[in-house]
DNA sequence: AATAATTTGTTGCTTTTGCAACAGAAAAAG
DNA sequence: CTTTTTCTGTTGCAAAAGCAACAAATTATT
């Protein structure tokens, strides 16, 4: 939390002090990027919301990520071994900043105070994702859809302060994002309503356990 | 890979250049550290091999990640709200590096060689963490148990350039690290097996298509 | 070298998940 | 404001995965 309002200032303050950042607008539905070569694409949202999505050869379709303000990704992240392509969609109007990684570590011509400040935020910045990304891993290795469902739940209420909170996405989304059939998840929403877990009102959920 | 040596080459080098920084070894079987509380601990295993592991209220093992020389791990890679317990055990002896995360951002007092090298190598040594996550990830969320037992052998099998490799652990540990049953997991392989495309003899694979 | 502990491999049965298909509700587009 | 598209919610059936239990093989331990 605290680091994300240093990045918000710290973009606001700087964004225009290199001429080698770019910044592009997308609408709703545009592929932002797509993860094929390794270019070194390092991006930063500065408003909206993306998916980073996959593609399988039986045609499921995968949320890796969810980006909203102030995420980071592109390719730097990833070897590029894999044969699916990822690709980041932008869910709504989305400012994204671009640039290349390379161009952050051996420093700017100009020496400008964006590199300078970023390369000083680069490890906290990237080390937030780390965390992010291990509490992926911590939902997706869970066994069943519902400790899929309940896990992904826990954390929004906590990240909420609050027992009612609102998916970041539509039902469909969360399917793809917690990797597993819509219909199953659907069948367990109803059981854990039945069970007395949850309560739902649309995309609003409340947990009613602890 | 080439990141690999560097960081190789550099605790060999400046490792006894930082009185704050602990080496500590660590017989098989032991608890290497528990992800508690947030002591900020990032520790770099110097060599041996270990597991990150958590239990499930089930009594489910998972092998949430697997350290060999070189590779980074610690507190400060988690958000510790969740309410299971992490740990990371030692499967083989271990020689590890342990220092706390405040300590690489502020400088040393003494100002000494290894936090500066070892800030300059930082966030190299996070983003390798970042790619190796999305690999992870990538895993996880493939939809069946073949699909994953595939992915993670045409993973191995990029890694040693080799069609033929043998499994950094043992199959029950395989099976928790790819988060299914064991006896499902075997069955699985045997299929493989049955359908070509696979050879497996005790713990060496061998991939027969493409 | 003998014993104990762990790992591998298998199977029958149960439970969970996925698939396909559909109707109604809601949201977006024109 | 109407039409089109997407999303929600449900169901029967099929397939996959999990569970429990066991014997044989392998690996550690004393």
């Amino acid at each position: 939390m605290s680091i994300n309002f240093n990045i918000n200032n710290f973009i606001k303050d700087f964004e225009n002090d290199c001429h080698k950042v770019q910044q592009k607008n997308f609408e709703k539905g545009e592929v932002i990027t797509s993860y094929i070569q390794k270019r070194n694409q390092f991006c930063i949202l500065k408003s909206g919301n993306a998916d980073l999505v996959r593609y399988d050869s039986n045609g499921n379709k995968t949320i890796v990520e969810h980006f909203s303000q102030n995420d980071i990704f592109g390719e730097v992240f990833y070897d590029i071994t894999t044969n699916n392509e990822l690709s980041v969609e932008a869910k709504t109007k989305c400012q994204v900043l671009i640039y290349i990684y390379d161009d952050i570590h051996s420093k700017c011509r100009s020496n400008c105070k964006f590199h300078q400040k970023l390369s000083e935020y680069l490890p906290e910045l990237i080390l937030s994702k780390v965390t992010n990304l291990n509490m992926r891993v911590e939902l997706l290795t869970k066994r069943s859809t519902r400790d899929k469902l309940l896990g992904y739940f826990s954390l929004l209420s906590t990240r909420h302060f609050s027992k009612t909170f609102t998916l970041p996405f539509s039902l469909t989304d969360l399917a793809d994002y917690l990797s597993v059939d819509r219909s199953a998840m659907m069948r367990e929403l109803r059981i854990l309503k039945e069970d007395g877990f949850i309560e739902k009102t649309g995309n609003s959920i409340t947990l009613l356990y602890k």
